[in-house]
DNA sequence: TGAGCCAATGTTAGCGCTCACATCGGTCAT
DNA sequence: ATGACCGATGTGAGCGCTAACATTGGCTCA
């Protein structure tokens, strides 16, 4: 800096007034300032800078877990509104939710000074850990199911699953099962809790869920048992994924979809329009997600009050797998 | 620091040394400094440290374009290999691979004292941007097809482009199609060159390759035409999505998959073993690779002469949507 | 016994910025 | 004509570290 001054026969003070403040800069002196700092190629030190104000614009993101498609679009859509909004990301994704490593992330990202930290875990187990973990920094969980002491941003998941399940009573089902995420996830229970309230709010009979860990293999396998019991004529999956799986072993056990078992499922992965038969599910909006993480997180960092969080409300995306219940009569 | 020190009795610098060269402290000295950390919670601040060593233990990561399954999962993979390196990755996802944004991301990564820069895109544009851009940091891209002047790790899109040809080739199919991926895609070409080379060795026709984008809507589109013109009796598709749309018209024309046409896929994303018929894919390792884009790049880092790029080796995964061909002897 | 050495620690400067204040010349109102 | 004021710029200190060198005291060895 103190060489783009010479070059321009200024102070240093200055050129950083160019850079900072340019409007309290003469006009010509500007000029000759970016000329030099073009002609040197010089570019400021952010650690320089950000150890002199103390403020590095830059969010701690931490991530646990499966590459979960939502998962990845959450990340990617709160990256970008952070870059929008003119700070920084620097992530660290850790294979799992414990208390070692996750307390080591947090430290690294924390003496790095970001301003503020992201959560995007669907992890109650990492909640606790940072519940126990007292982060002087505002932060934010990027997951539903909120607490009175934490900030939650999340689609509703809660508003998602009674959609999904009304949508199924609607057409007329009454047996309407619900093949739920794993218990660990915030989300899962959201949409546990969703559907469960939905059928209650009708009056129609609460089955036990059954429980899968997102991925297609135990969709194929509560699949099994949804198709032996014939407990169902409709089943809410909590992920497309688990879905895919519950398509395929009801087609493996003879079970039509959607003329003997309707399905819906959650998330609408890119994928889900073309599963056999494409699947009726519930679409979210990530990019607005994003943005809504990152105002919320502004409006700590900046404490203009903790923001109020809006929720953005999911979409139900009918197809081909949900249909009325057969006829007996 | 000073704080510390004085509340153990010691200088400034003696705590630096007891968090950096542990050894040439006194025991006793550094078990008192150790307990006035602890006391104080004393965390030492990255930003002087790195103002002072010229030192960040930062890597940028630009990432572009869709939250493609291939792509969160080197995202991840790498940033967990870094991690394990010592090393924060700072991510700077566009949406899009344009000079503008690109250049803003890089100038942003590079003033903030990246010491490496990992560049994983599927684009060739952003590759020509980054040549034209003349980097002072070593960069790798997370990508296939080489140049001479730029080093790309990836797992060998050629190889398992051919183990997928050469799956469908023995199985007795003389008329194999290929579903590429958009032009623009770097593994894209080296699975179109991979699939083409295998049938050129094996003196098999090779047809007009069809082009999506990797959505399953483009594998639908393709799937029509491929049902139309019965123009192979097996077709490789550049990746499980595409293959998906694929499967998906061919059951909506009534072509039988695998007793009228056999498909392969690429990625094996998890979705894949329950797609109907489950899907024949091609399995890449990203963890692995991860690992490998951290250790070139360190390697380029420290100077220690261009780490030999080793590229991983892919796995064929046959599930059930390959075949012989029907005989019609 | 004292020169020489080494391990343990302290002292000082400086990394590249910004902040607070100082300086300087000109403009304005009285 | 004088002082108050303001815009444009410069000066010096300090952010929290590390690197390089300085200091101290105890040890070895001739």
């Amino acid at each position: 800096m103190a060489d783009v001054g010479h070059a321009a026969g200024v102070s240093h003070q200055t050129v950083s007034r160019v850079l900072n403040e340019p409007h309290r800069v003469n006009d010509e002196t500007r000029d000759r300032v970016e000329t030099a700092i073009k002609k040197l190629k010089y570019r400021r030190s952010t650690v320089a800078r950000a150890l002199a104000t103390n403020r590095t614009k830059n969010i701690g993101l931490i991530s646990t877990g499966l590459a979960l498609h939502s998962h990845s679009k959450r990340m990617i859509a709160f990256n970008e509104a952070a870059r929008a909004s003119g700070y920084q990301v620097s992530m660290a994704s850790l294979p799992t939710a414990e208390q070692e490593p996750m307390q080591a992330a947090l430290d690294v990202l924390l003496g790095q000074g970001v301003e503020g930290i992201v959560l995007i875990v669907a992890d109650k187990r990492a909640l606790d850990i940072i519940d126990s973990l007292e982060i002087d920094v505002p932060f934010v969980v990027a997951d539903s199911g909120g607490s009175t002491h934490r900030k939650n941003v999340a689609i509703d998941q809660f508003l998602g699953a009674r959609m999904a399940t009304a949508h199924l009573a609607d057409l007329g089902h009454r047996a309407i099962g619900h093949l739920a995420g794993p218990d660990w996830s915030l989300d899962a229970s959201e949409r546990l809790r969703g559907w469960r309230t939905e059928l209650e709010s009708r009056g129609l009979p609460v089955p036990e869920p059954r429980f899968g860990n997102w991925t297609p293999e135990s969709g194929y396998e509560r699949g099994r048992e949804f198709a032996a019991s014939r407990e169902a004529t409709a089943i809410f999956s909590a992920n497309d994924t688990m879905a895919l799986g519950l398509l395929h072993s009801l087609a493996d056990n003879g079970v039509r979809v959607p003329d003997a078992i309707s399905v819906v499922g959650f998330d609408d992965i890119p994928e889900a329009a073309h599963f056999i038969p494409p699947l009726t599910t519930v679409r979210q909006d990530f990019v607005q997600l994003g943005f809504q993480i990152m105002s919320t997180l502004l409006g700590l960092i900046e404490e203009r009050g903790a923001a109020e969080v809006v929720g953005t409300e999911p979409e139900l995306v009918v197809r081909k797998s949900t249909a009325p219940p057969a006829r007996f009569d």
